[in-house]
DNA sequence: CCATTCATAGCCT
DNA sequence: AGGCTATGAATGG
């Protein structure tokens, strides 16, 4: 089912079947609120306080896992280049890319602190939204 | 220093 | 299998 939270930054939408969070949209759709660990993780996060997170979606691919792996090894309010992801895991930057944008999970995965070497790179939901998480993690 | 090009590896159709 | 990147490093001007 597809829950509606309301943050901070803008709507989220996310979809909870019960046991896990398969999918995480940020935008606003046409969906109810609902208490479960994902809005529950959500709170937190938009308190400023790295909970626990909620039962995910098994990743796609093996890489998918590594990665996010990867993703959440970042300490929060950090944020990393693709390279320098791609060295961690021992692959290349556009493959960096590839994957983060198939990552159904944005935010619970923060696929937001990883950058460009020299600027924003991207943001599968729209930048807007990277450049505000971003702003938020660092205090601004 | 700015603009192009290429290498690279995983994802999508 | 082929094309497409949310890149980065190396050239060329």
């Amino acid at each position: 089912m597809v829950y509606l939270y309301d943050s901070p930054l803008g709507p989220i939408s996310y979809e909870w079947d019960g046991e896990a969070c398969q999918h995480v949209w940020l935008e606003r759709l046409d969906a109810v609120n609902h208490h479960d660990p994902v809005s529950a993780w959500l709170d937190g996060y938009f308190q400023g306080e790295s909970a626990a997170l909620p039962l995910l979606a098994k990743p796609a691919t093996d890489f998918q896992g590594k990665m996010r792996a990867g993703l959440l090894d970042i300490p929060p309010g950090e944020v990393r280049t693709y390279g320098d992801i791609a060295k961690v895991l021992s692959t290349s930057p556009r493959a960096m890319g590839q994957a983060l944008g198939a990552n159904p999970l944005p935010i619970l995965i923060p696929c937001h602190r990883v950058i460009a070497a020299d600027g924003l790179g991207g943001f599968s939901c729209g930048l807007a939204w990277k450049k505000k998480l971003l702003k938020f993690e660092r205090g601004f």
